[in-house]
RNA sequence: AGGGCUAUAGCUCAGUUGGUUAGAGCGCUACACUGAUAAUGUAGAGGUCUCCAGUUCAAAUCUGGAUAGCCCUACCA
C-alpha cells in the first residue's frame, strides 16, 4: 500500500519528520560514506561566527551551499562537508567589552587578559545552539560534529606555518613577503586597532558626515626664495589650504602645490579681522572665493560682515616657483620645533596629486595623518613633527594618543579628543560641548589666520564596528607582500569559474589588479599571535611555524637559562597572555620577545583549507611542500564554495591570496556569490527598521522546502531577493501542492488497484501510448536540461525548469488527460502502463528536486518506493535505498526523447486551446458534444502529425471528429508573410519591398511557389529567388465556421447542434452532477450506487439513449425515473432543476 | 569622483545569435471545467520594454550618452 494519511499537505510535519528519519539512520553520513574517497567534490564552508543570531540571508546562502553538494552527491562524488567556526576577532572583543563594561584600556589592569580571553572564549559560542538548530531545521546538510574552530591550538598553529612560509618566501628583489612597515594606517581608536583595507572597505564604512573646515592662511616667511612674492619688505603675504581636518593643523610641517598648476597672488583683506593681506592660492580656484564683481572694490568700504569683498590679482606664478617657500608655524608649537624641522620643515613642496576641483589648490601636509602626505613628504625630505622620541629622532611621537586625543604638547588642547564621536553621548550633548575641530577654527579666526571656516559635507570613513570615524594614523605593523603578487593572483583568478562572471572579472579582477599590502597587524588581544621573536634592537629575529618548533626553540631558551621551563609540554594555550611569557634566545644569545600583534581574523577564515586539517608532524619533519593532514591530500583546491557578495573582498580574496601567495594555486574553482536579502519593499533589513525576517519562524510557517525553493527559483542567487512570504505561500500551493495532489492521486488509485512498482517488470517504451511515451519524452527532455542548469551553477534556471514539468506537463496534461485510464475498468496493460508511467516522473521528479527540496522530495520518494523495498534490496535495483539523498541521480537518456512526439502534443495541446476558446465564444459548454472540428492543413506531415493525438484532442474538447480541409477542397484560403529570417540577410535593404509582395500574393501564387519550389523576383533591380521556407503561411477564416488561430495553425469547429448531441450532453451534465453528488455525500470512490430521477422532459431523451454511458460512469446498477422520492434539488441549468436520488447499493 | 550591476504589465520575473503581434506566474474582472487538486482552462483589463541619440532593411536585444536604484572602489586636502 502507498501512504495516502496526509489529507491535505503540511510542509513543516513532513520536515520533521524527514528530520527524525535522517538522524536516525545517519542519512547524511551514509550519503558521504557511500561514496568514493577518491572521487571528491570538495567543498569549503564559510566559517559563521556564532557570536551573531543567524538571519534569514543565512538561509540564503546556506541553500546555495547545500543545494550543489547535495546534487553532487547524487552525482556519484563524495562530498565532505566539515563545519566551522569563526571564533577571533573584533566583534567578539568588542561584544565582550560591552558586556564588561570595559574598554580595551582596562584590559590588563581592571582585567587581566587571561580573564578577558576567558570571557571572549566563553562568548564566540554564545549562539552555537540557534546556529545548529537553524542548520537542521533548513536541512543544511553539514558535518556539526567535528567542525574546525579557529581558536583552537591546531588551527592556529597551521595559520603559524602559514606565516612562517610567507615569512620564508622573497620577491625577486630579495624582499620577505611578511615585512614589518611603518606606514599611515587606518585606525580606529575607539576599536583600538589598526585595520585592513579590507575592513575599511566593508559595507557602510563610508558615511557621509558634515565637518568643519577651515581654510587656514600660512604667513610666508620673507627671504630670498621667497622675495618674488613680495612688494614691501612687510606685507603680509600667506598662502591658503582648505582642510577637513582641522585637528590635524598642529601637525602641519608643509604645504603642497601642484607643480604646473598656476597660482595667483591677490591682495585682499582678511574676512574675519579686515586687515590687509595678500593670499597665494590656484588661479583656476579664484571663483570659489571672490566673486568677480568684486574685483577692483574699494578697500576702504569694508567692514568686516560684509557679503562683498575686494580683492584685487596682483601676481601669477607656477607651483614650481613657489617650491621651496617657507612660512610660518600656523599654529604655533615652539617646544617641538628641533633643528631639522627649523631646516627643512614649514615648506612649499610640489606633489603630484594636488588637483584644483576643491579646496585652493595647496594642500595642507601632516605627514602622520595621510597616506599621501606621508609619501610626499619623505619624497620631499621634510621631517615630521611630534613628541621628541629618544630611540628614533627622526620618527617623533604623533600629537595624537591611540585614544584618538591631542597629547599635552599640543597646548592648548593637550588631552582633547580630536573628533567629536569620541566623546560620550553625554559629553557631546552637554550644552557647552564644541568639538575639538571646531575651537581650532575658533582661535584660528580670532588669530587672523583663518580666510573662512564653514560646513561641508563628505564621505568619511568608519570603523565597520565601532562606527566612530576612522583616523589615519602613524602604525608599526607587519604586512604580507601581497602587492608582489598581484600579477599571479590576478592570472590564477582568471582560471576560476566566478558565478556571476562580472564578479570575478569586475569587482574582484579590478580589485585585485589594484593590490595594496595585507596589512596584518591587530593590536588586540583575543586572537592568532603572530609567532614573531624579535631582539629589542631589531637585529635577530624568528619566525616560528608549528608548535613543535616552538617548543625546541623554548628548551634552547631554558638551557640559556631565560626560561625557567618548557610549557610545551603538556597543555597549553597558543593565545595571549601565556604565548607573551615566550622568551626565546636568538642565535647571537640575546632574549627574544614576541611581536606583541595578532593577526588579522580575516587570515584565520582564509587559513581554512589547511587549517581546517592541521600539520602533520610526520610530513612536517620530511619537509613536506603541503604538511597538512588527510583528508587534505583530496581536499584541495575546493571545487565548490559559496557565500555572499559581501565577502567577495573578505573570505574570497583571503582564500585566493593565501593560496596563490603560499602554494601558487587557486583555493577554488567554482565560486557563487549570492546577493543580498531585501525585504518586499527593497530595503535592506535592519533592527532599527524593523523589517527583519525571522528565519525560524518562516520555516516553522512555511516548511523549509517552500522557502528554499522560493528564494532560489525566484530570481538568480546572485541578485538581490525582495523577500516576500507570499511568494513562499505561491511556491508551496503550485509546486509542492500539486506535486502532493499528483501522488495522492496516484496512491489512491494504485491502491485500489493493488498496483506497485515492479522495476524488473516495466513494459517497453515503445509499447505504451502516446502520451505517455510524451511525457517520458518530456521527463528526459528535463533531466537533460536540468543537470546542465546545475553543471553550469545556475540553480534558478534549475528549478525553473522542474517546477514548469511538474505544473504544465505532468500534472496539467498528463495526468489530466490519463484520469479515465486509472479510474476505469480493471488492470489491464495500458493501465499498468500509465501507472509505471506517472510513477516514474514522480521518481525522478523527486530526484530532481532533491537538492532544493530535501525533505518533501525525500518523502516522496520514500512513500513512492516503500512498499517495494525488500524486493528492490533483494535485486539489488536502484529503488533499493532508503533516501533519495542515497539514491544515484537519474541519467540523460537520449533514446527517451522524441521531439517529434513533443511537436506533435504541443500541436494537440496549441488545437485544444483553440478549440476551447472558440466554445468559449460560442458560449457552448464543453460537455455538449460537437460533431467536427476542422484543421487547414499548412505541411504534408501535418495530418500524420495531428492524427497521432487525435484521440487526445477529441476527448478534451468534446468532438466527434477531426476533418482536414487540403488545398484542394477549395475553402482554404492562404496568406502569408514574410520571414524576415530567412530573407532578412539576403534581401538587405529590399526586404521591406519583400515584405510588402509576400504579403499580397494570392492563395494562388503561394500554392504555386509551393509547387515548383521557387520563385523569382525582383526589386529594385536586384533579382532574387524566393523559396517556400522564406514564407510564413497561416489560413484565413474559413468562411461559414467558427475558427480561431494561433500563429499559424488554425482550428474551426462545427457549432452545428443535433437533438442527439444535445442529449449526450444533457447526459453528460447528469453525470456531472450524479457525481458531484457522490462526492458530497462522501462516498467511496469504489461503492456502486443506485440512481433515481425526477422525470422532466429536458432529461428523457438524453436517459433514454444514453442511460448504460451514465451509469457506467457513475457507477450506478440502476438509473431509473422514480416519483416520490427524498432527492436533492439539482440545478440542470438555468432554467431545470430536478430531484436526484442517490444511494449507495 | 571612478568601476560594476540593475531598469520589461500593479507585483515577482522570462525574453536564446537583432527578425514581424514582447511573454509567464501572482493579483484583478467575467465565464467555464473537474470524483486528484490549496488546482486548472478561456476571455478581459494592464506595456512610450527608464530616457535620448546612433548602427541596421529590422533594436527590448548591439553602440554611445543621460537618469534612477543598489553594490563596490576611493585618506583627493
Amino acid at each position: 500500500m502507498y501512504n495516502n494519511d496526509l489529507k491535505q499537505l503540511n510542509l513543516p510535519a513532513i520536515d520533521a519528520e524527514m528530520l527524525k528519519f535522517w538522524q536516525e539512520n545517519r542519512i547524511f553520513e551514509q550519503s558521504v560514506e557511500q561514496r568514493d574517497p577518491e572521487k571528491s567534490f570538495v567543498f569549503f564552508e564559510g566559517p559563521p561566527s556564532a557570536n551573531g543570531q543567524p538571519g534569514i540571508h543565512h538561509v540564503m546562502a546556506r541553500t546555495v551551499k547545500d543545494l550543489f553538494c547535495r546534487y553532487n552527491t547524487l552525482r556519484g562524488f563524495r562530498v565532505e562537508r566539515k563545519g566551522g567556526w569563526d571564533t577571533h576577532g573584533l566583534p567578539i572583543e568588542l561584544q565582550v567589552e560591552k558586556e564588561l563594561g570595559i574598554t580595551k584600556e582596562d584590559i590588563g589592569k581592571k582585567i587581566t587578559v587571561d580573564e578577558y580571553n576567558s570571557a571572549c572564549r566563553a562568548t564566540v559560542m554564545r549562539y552555537k545552539d540557534r546556529w545548529d538548530d537553524i542548520t537542521r531545521k533548513m536541512g543544511y546538510w553539514v558535518d556539526l560534529d567535528d567542525p574546525y574552530i579557529t581558536f583552537n591550538n591546531e588551527y592556529i598553529e597551521t595559520c603559524w606555518w602559514l606565516l612562517k612560509r610567507l615569512y620564508e618566501k622573497k620577491t625577486n628583489a630579495g624582499d620577505s613577503y611578511l615585512y614589518k612597515g611603518f606606514t599611515i594606517q587606518p585606525y580606529s581608536p575607539a576599536a583600538g586597532t589598526g585595520l585592513s583595507t579590507h575592513e575599511l572597505n566593508m559595507p557602510g564604512t563610508y558615511k557621509d558626515v558634515t565637518d568643519t573646515t577651515i581654510v587656514a592662511m600660512f604667513k610666508v616667511r620673507p627671504d630670498e626664495r621667497s622675495a618674488f612674492l613680495f612688494e614691501e619688505a612687510d606685507e603680509d603675504v600667506r598662502i591658503m589650504a582648505w582642510t577637513t581636518t582641522p585637528w590635524t593643523l598642529p601637525s602641519n610641517i608643509a604645504l603642497t602645490v601642484g607643480p604646473d598648476i598656476r597660482y595667483a597672488k591677490v591682495k585682499t583683506l582678511s574676512p574675519y579681522t579686515g586687515s590687509p593681506v595678500s593670499l597665494v592660492l590656484a588661479q583656476e580656484r579664484l571663483s570659489a572665493y571672490f566673486k568677480a564683481e568684486d574685483e577692483g572694490l574699494d578697500f576702504e568700504n569694508f567692514k568686516v560682515g560684509d557679503k562683498s569683498l575686494p580683492y584685487k590679482v596682483v601676481q601669477t606664478c607656477s607651483g614650481r616657483d613657489l617650491e621651496g617657500v617657507r612660512y610660518e608655524q600656523l599654529i604655533p608649537l615652539p617646544h617641538l620645533i628641533t633643528e631639522a624641522i627649523e631646516a627643512r620643515g614649514f615648506r612649499v613642496i610640489t606633489g603630484d596629486f594636488v588637483t584644483t576641483e576643491d579646496g585652493t589648490g595647496v594642500v595642507h601636509t601632516a605627514p602622520y595623518f595621510g597616506a599621501d602626505d606621508f609619501k610626499v613628504c619623505k619624497a620631499a625630505g621634510v621631517p615630521f613633527i611630534g613628541v621628541f622620541n629618544e630611540k628614533q629622532p627622526d620618527l617623533p611621537f604623533p600629537l595624537v594618543d591611540r585614544q584618538g586625543r591631542f597629547v599635552p604638547e599640543v597646548s592648548e588642547w593637550g588631552g582633547r579628543y580630536v573628533k567629536a564621536e569620541y566623546y560620550s553621548k553625554a559629553e557631546q550633548e552637554e550644552k557647552d560641548f564644541k568639538p575639538t575641530d571646531l575651537l581650532i577654527a575658533l582661535r584660528l579666526k580670532e588669530d587672523n589666520k583663518a580666510f573662512r571656516v564653514e560646513k561641508y559635507k563628505h564621505p568619511y570613513p568608519h570603523c565597520w564596528r565601532t562606527d566612530k570615524p576612522v583616523l589615519y594614523y602613524p602604525l608599526d605593523s607587519w604586512f604580507i607582500r601581497a602587492s608582489a603578487a598581484k600579477e599571479r593572483l590576478s592570472e590564477l583568478n582568471k582560471t576560476i569559474n566566478w558565478k556571476p562572471e562580472s564578479t570575478g572579472t569586475g569587482r574582484f579582477g579590478a580589485w585585485l589588479e589594484n593590490l595594496q599590502d595585507w596589512n596584518l597587524s591587530r593590536s588586540r588581544y583575543w586572537g592568532v599571535p603572530l609567532p614573531i621573536w624579535r631582539t629589542e634592537d631589531g637585529s635577530e629575529e624568528r619566525c616560528v611555524g608549528s608548535v613543535l618548533e616552538l617548543s625546541a626553540e623554548v628548551d634552547k631558551s631554558v638551557a640559556a637559562g631565560l626560561m625557567a621551563d618548557n610549557p610545551y609540554k603538556g597543555g597549553f594555550d597558543l593565545h595571549r597572555p601565556y604565548i607573551d611569557d615566550i622568551i626565546l634566545v636568538s642565535p647571537g644569545g640575546k632574549p627574544m620577545h614576541r611581536e606583541t600583534d595578532l593577526i588579522d581574523v580575516w587570515f584565520d577564515s582564509g587559513a581554512m583549507p589547511y587549517a581546517q586539517w592541521g600539520l602533520d608532524y610526520e610530513k612536517l619533519k620530511n619537509g613536506d611542500e603541503k604538511p597538512f593532514r588527510v583528508p587534505f591530500n583530496t581536499s584541495y583546491p575546493a571545487t565548490f564554495i559559496a557565500e555572499g557578495v559581501d565577502q567577495t573582498r573578505g573570505w574570497f580574496y583571503t582564500l585566493h591570496a593565501i593560496a596563490g601567495m603560499c602554494f601558487d594555486s587557486v583555493a577554488y574553482k567554482n565560486v557563487v556569490s549570492n546577493g543580498l536579502v531585501l525585504d518586499k519593499n527593497g530595503e535592506k533589513m535592519s533592527k532599527s527598521k524593523g523589517n527583519v525576517v525571522n528565519p525560524f519562524e518562516t520555516i516553522d510557517q512555511f516548511g523549509a522546502d517552500a522557502t528554499r525553493w522560493y528564494m532560489i527559483a525566484n530570481a538568480n542567487p546572485w541578485d538581490n531577493l525582495k523577500f516576500d512570504a507570499d511568494g513562499i505561500l505561491e511556491v508551496r500551493n503550485k509546486l509542492f501542492g500539486t506535486l502532493f495532489n499528483t501522488y495522492s492521486f496516484f496512491a489512491l488509485y494504485a491502491n485500489l488497484d493493488g498496483w506497485t512498482m515492479n522495476e524488473s517488470k516495466v513494459m517497453p517504451y515503445n509499447k505504451r501510448s502516446e502520451l505517455d511515451r510524451w511525457v517520458i519524452s518530456k521527463l528526459y527532455s528535463l533531466v537533460e536540461d536540468y543537470r546542465a542548469a546545475m553543471d553550469d551553477y545556475e540553480p534558478t534556471r534549475a528549478a525553473r525548469v522542474v517546477e514548469n514539468f511538474v505544473d504544465e506537463h505532468l500534472s496539467n496534461w498528463y495526468v489530466r488527460l490519463s484520469r479515465r485510464r486509472f479510474w476505469r475498468g480493471e488492470l489491464n496493460a495500458d493501465k499498468q502502463a500509465a501507472y509505471q508511467t506517472l510513477f516514474e516522473c514522480l521518481t525522478v521528479v523527486a530526484q530532481l528536486s532533491a537538492s532544493l527540496a530535501p525533505f518533501f522530495s525525500d518523502w516522496l520518494y520514500r512513500n513512492l518506493t516503500a512498499p517495494i523495498r525488500e524486493q528492490a534490496k533483494a535485486l539489488n535495483s536502484p529503488l533499493r535505498h532508503e533516501s533519495v539523498h542515497l539514491t544515484d541521480l537519474v541519467q540523460p537518456d537520449a533514446s527517451k526523447v522524441d521531439k517529434d512526439l513533443e511537436k506533435r502534443m504541443d500541436y494537440a495541446q496549441r488545437i485544444c486551446s483553440l478549440a476551447l476558446s472558440i466554445r468559449k465564444k460560442e458560449k457552448i459548454r464543453v460537455r455538449l458534444p460537437l460533431q467536427k472540428l476542422l484543421l487547414p492543413v499548412l505541411d504534408a506531415s501535418f495530418i500524420a502529425e495531428v492524427d497521432g493525438v487525435k484521440d487526445l484532442i477529441l476527448a478534451e474538447i468534446n468532438v466527434k471528429d477531426i476533418e482536414y480541409v487540403t488545398d484542394s477542397s477549395g475553402l482554404l484560403k492562404k496568406s502569408a508573410k514574410a520571414n524576415f529570417k530567412t530573407l532578412g540577410g539576403k534581401l538587405g535593404k529590399d526586404m521591406k519591398d519583400a515584405a510588402a509582395f509576400i504579403a499580397a500574393m494570392s492563395n494562388e501564387d503561394i500554392s504555386a511557389l509551393e509547387k515548383s519550389g521557387s520563385l523569382a523576383v525582383t526589386f529594385n533591380g536586384n533579382a532574387y529567388t524566393l523559396t517556400p521556407e522564406d514564407l510564413l503561411l497561416s489560413t484565413e477564416d474559413l468562411p461559414g465556421w467558427k475558427t480561431a488561430s494561433d500563429g499559424a495553425l488554425t482550428v474551426a469547429l462545427d457549432v452545428t447542434l443535433t437533438p442527439e448531441l444535445l442529449a449526450e450532453g444533457t447526459a453528460r451534465d447528469l453525470v456531472n452532477r450524479i457525481q458531484n453528488l457522490r462526492k458530497e455525500n462522501d462516498f467511496n470512490v469504489t461503492d456502486r450506487i443506485a440512481v433515481s430521477l425526477e422525470r422532466h422532459s429536458a432529461i428523457e431523451d438524453a436517459v433514454l439513449q444514453f442511460g448504460e454511458y451514465i451509469k457506467a460512469e457513475v457507477l450506478a446498477d440502476s438509473l431509473e425515473f422514480g416519483e416520490n422520492f427524498q432527492g436533492e434539488k439539482v440545478e440542470l441549468n438555468d432554467e431545470v432543476s430536478l430531484n436526484i436520488d442517490v444511494r449507495v447499493n
